[in-house]
DNA sequence: CATTTGACGCCAA
DNA sequence: TTTGGCGCCAAAT
């Protein structure tokens, strides 16, 4: 059951990447998209990284792109992290 | 309360 | 196809 009444941006954005299946990605013009604003994809972000919530895989939330975005701990960790959960998709490395 | 920054996205050249 | 610039929203300072 998938409760997106929250008050404020932050609290929808961080249910929907809670949501997130295993092994799946998602961009954050999606998550942004299911948090209403289809063109809040930077608020986003920005939402993610003041908050790093262990029950926030925010590791799964990937650009548009095809890039990997940003990462609270490191980017170079999410990259693993994707990998070790079975994401096969490849990002770009610049 | 106002301003700046930013884990982004899309369009144009 | 790749690079550059502009636009968008919300949170943090």
């Amino acid at each position: 059951m998938i409760q997106e009444n929250s008050n404020t941006f932050r609290e929808r954005v961080l249910a929907i990447v809670c949501s997130i299946p295993k092994g799946e990605t998602r961009t954050y013009k999606q998550v942004a998209t299911d948090a209403g604003n289809s063109s809040a994809s930077r608020a986003v972000g920005a939402v993610l990284k003041t908050n790093f919530e262990k029950n926030i895989p925010c590791h799964r939330v990937v650009r548009s792109d095809g890039g990997l975005g940003g990462y609270n701990r490191g980017t170079q960790r999410k990259k693993e992290l994707l990998k070790k959960e079975g994401v096969k998709k490849q990002f770009k490395e610049t």
